[in-house]
DNA sequence: CGAACCCTTGATACGCTTCAACAAGAGTGG
DNA sequence: CCACTCTTGTTGAAGCGTATCAAGGGTTCG
């Protein structure tokens, strides 16, 4: 009961020309990439100009690995995910999708950049991003954005401190990797989503999706989650997930 | 027999006022800091008057986890370890370098970043770092390089590129651990480092250092070391090691 | 209804860690 | 010089943590 609405939007194969996207970015969008302190007019202006959108139906390929990237992508609505296809077979599988098998390995939902590092360096994307579900991307040329930065050096530091966020997370993921077991690992993933004075968290994702960023297998997220609750300090109920005991998580997670 | 030049050096304890150090740093460091294209001889001067000098024996700690972080960190010479301290007992042992035992995740050689995205954000430094061996360290404070940014809008975007390369690096390094077992992340290493029509590598570092890079145990390291050695793959003598054949390494590091 | 999903549960297998013991230098002091 | 210790790397045995494989139940949809 009470899943989380996906696969529910059929791709609605809009025949627009694709270049031509008059429909503006909204401003929110702009500040959730960017930072929080609001973006000056004539910047909003410049990177409006700029702005190119996709969209995606669900299953769509975002980019390859090794595509030239020559454009900072951001997912506007819905869900991409990052990670590697497994190039199952080398001639043509050629099912729904695309390619072979996807492995995924980080969701990047709403509002929020997909890659905004490959574009500065001369080699292509690192990563092969698909569609979790029917999603809108932001395109902007860095050929553009170089323009763009030398005209509004503020600019400059709001993106260099995206990218500092993105070491820091990153940081952060390969050190729960390395120095957190799994049990570890979801009890900070729960923390970290749980509202601030926190008690109950709804999954945006699919169970198997969680399991992917929290880079364990479905059937041991299972397990965990069944171990936690009978251990008292969460119950499950399908998609929702009731955080019973934040001091025991926190030292679980932190120990 | 042929060990690392390591440890050899003891403090030097000079008595420098720490502040004012006049020796200039070297126009290569800041190329490898910033990338090949050399910078402008004014950029150099702006640099060169924010840099601070700072003097580390062996086991000295750099920056701690919380710590404001208000400077850009570099390696100059020696080897800085990034990690974080177990915090072995609350009160104090105290012995030879700090606090309790340190948890290594990564090491810095020679003229390389040690943190640079910290300093961006408001919150302080995430992780431990302590010299693996007597090194300098080079620091700019972030209120400067902001007027020098300003400034230099070219400099921008070569500091953009620095932490984009970073971030393609972490994101490598967090799809090793995930993707990879122990053994294709060590052939992955050995490639990596490998002179580039590659036979020999000379460790620059303990074992135990480079175990720590791949996430393993150095007791595994050496049985994956031994494995390779009768597989027939490589030829491990002391702490060089000689790649005998690089297509199958190649095969089992992507595989 | 059957097909296609998703999640769950159990049995088993494998990779890696942990603990303990040991060999081989390097530094130290008698 | 030797005995002593400290450190580093190696090897073996045992055990934990996850993955893998297989099976079954619950939905949703045609």
């Amino acid at each position: 009961m009470s899943l989380p609405i996906l696969d529910k939007v059929l791709t609605p194969a809009v025949p627009i020309p694709a270049a031509a996207a008059p429909l503006p970015v909204p401003v929110s969008v702009w500040t959730a990439l960017f930072g929080p302190p609001r973006l000056a007019a004539d910047e909003l202006r410049g990177l409006q100009e700029l702005a190119r959108v996709r969209s995606l139906c669900s299953g769509a390929c975002a980019f390859k690995r090794g595509d030239p990237a020559d454009t900072l992508v951001a997912v506007l609505e819905g869900t991409v995910g990052l990670g590697s296809h497994a190039s199952g077979s080398a001639t043509a599988p050629a099912m729904p999708g695309q390619g072979g098998q996807f492995q995924l390995e980080r969701a990047i939902h709403g509002p929020q950049w997909l890659d905004n590092s490959s574009a500065w360096l001369e080699k292509g994307r690192t990563q092969d991003a698909q569609a979790l579900m029917p999603a809108r991307l932001l395109e902007l040329p860095v050929s553009g954005m170089r323009v763009l930065l030398n005209r509004h050096p503020v600019m400059s530091e709001r993106l260099l401190q995206c990218l500092a966020q993105s070491v820091q997370n990153l940081t952060g993921a390969a050190h729960d990797l390395m120095a957190k077991d799994a049990q570890k690992r979801l009890a900070t993933w729960l923390l970290q989503r749980s509202p601030a004075s926190g008690e109950e968290v709804a999954l945006r994702e699919r169970k198997r999706e969680l399991a992917a960023q929290l880079a364990i297998t479905p059937e041991t997220l299972s397990r965990l989650l069944r171990q936690l609750m009978s251990a008292g300090l969460i119950e499950v109920r399908g998609y929702s997930i009731k955080l019973l005991n934040l001091a025991a998580l926190q030292s679980l997670a932190q120990g």
